[in-house]
DNA sequence: CCTTATCATCTTGTCATACAAGTTGATAAG
DNA sequence: CTTATCAACTTGTATGACAAGATGATAAGG
């Protein structure tokens, strides 16, 4: 008596859907589709299980594998908010597991510091080709206000202006993805890790290097933004290494 | 009589730990450090809320937590077992949250497309510097695998197959996050996907293009690789589009 | 002795109930 | 009109219970 219901696929494993599971992807649909707009909507907990007809602990998976996931914040005594999405809800997503990828093998960071360089090198000439007056005048206040920084009580402030100056080139770019992976991967980076010693002596280098890379962004040439930071990015690499 | 405790960091909220966060935290400690390895390890629910002195929905929090980030399997009726961490690991975490991401901002297909020309075009270069004799055999394989399926009755194994092409030369570039990010973001892309009409009549096409690329990495020239790559991508660009 | 079927036991999945703790808005006092 | 109090509602957590799947030991059969 074939025939019934949806083929069979055979081959294909059961699927064992959990209750939660569905709980989940109505939730996810509901917030695709809209009908839970970002701002404060999400019904309660109490609400959704007797619209469901499951329990309290699978509409609790569901919402806390939305909250994992970014898409809703929860608090307790107030009802969950569904959030906006972007490019930086979803890599925050990974930021665990990444941080285990590269604590736990090494070359992962070598992997990764590849991977950056040619990020930074494509997005960079990108930003040659979309660069207008005022983002080139707002990268030269960044390098003047890192410039005030070399004397800085706090070493760390030079290193954080250094870094708004790679997210200042991803928004640049005009490209949201850009900017939220350059900054996802300097914060992985920068936690394994920035040796503030190495930096000492160098200050004057890096400055003239973004100097270089802001000239050429402002002359609208993606081939010399590139070179430019090509040279900074390979002078700076073992900036970042693991803690022996 | 201050100075107890922790510094008070004004201006910072108190941050409020919730049982399952300390539990999650311990666990994946545990995981990352190794006392957890990958094979079958992980205590039962049980053990881990008499050890840590907290209740079972804390502990099953936490390995829900750990399940959706991919870093353990959960079953039924059996112990959880430890997964090992790769890079689409990684990426498979944010999978739901950049489907919806492209299928509710259309303008992220755009920017996603951009992001993986500049990518693919980074990585060939890559490719080109290393790749072997090997390497190339198996290219060319593949193109002759793909020139076979030019009139097979499932469109769709044409389709694969230049998937599988891409993948390929991710591998080649050696690094791992290339190869997984390659991956991911294909899998997007041809979600929100691909128009089996617009490949038909352009299979020849395609397979030139294919060769083109193939004969600059064996020439071991990354700028012929890159350009080769440029035009095979630019004439598929719209490939990918939403279905309006 | 080896193979196979059965079952006790342990595991996770789910539900129900209860209480603690935080948030919110209405209400009453000033 | 402002402010303090509180009642109702929310999520966080604990406990107990039962269903369902997995596992290994045990007993029956060859």
């Amino acid at each position: 008596m074939s025939g019934f219901g949806r083929p069979q696929n055979p081959g294909t494993k059961i699927v064992r859907t959990r209750l939660s599971d569905q709980v989940l992807e109505r939730l996810q649909e509901r917030i695709a589709s809209g009908v839970l707009s970002p701002g404060e909507q999400m019904p309660s907990e109490r609400e959704l299980m007797e619209e469901f007809g499951v329990g309290r602990p699978a509409v609790r998976e569901a919402m806390q594998r939305l909250h994992d996931a970014g898409l809703i914040s929860v608090s307790q005594g107030g009802r969950a908010r569904v959030n906006e999405i972007a490019a930086d809800t979803a890599l925050r997503s990974m930021d665990a597991v990444a941080r285990m990828l590269i604590s736990g093998f090494p070359n992962y960071l070598d992997h990764l510091k590849e991977a950056r360089i040619r990020f930074e090198l494509g997005m960079v000439e990108t930003a040659a080709e979309r660069a207008t007056p005022d983002d080139i005048a707002v990268l030269r206040d960044n390098i003047e206000m890192q410039r005030s920084k070399i004397s800085s009580p706090d070493a760390q402030e030079f290193i954080y202006c250094d870094m708004d100056f790679h997210r200042q080139i991803a928004e640049i770019s005009g490209n949201p993805i850009y900017a939220a992976l350059s900054e996802a991967i300097l914060t992985w980076l920068s936690a394994y890790h920035v040796h503030l010693l190495r930096w000492t002596g160098n200050e004057t280098t890096t400055l003239d290097e973004h100097a270089a890379i802001v000239d050429a962004l402002e002359a609208g040439s993606p081939a010399k933004a590139k070179a430019a930071m090509k040279i900074h990015l390979e002078r700076s690499a073992d900036l970042y290494r693991h803690t022996d």
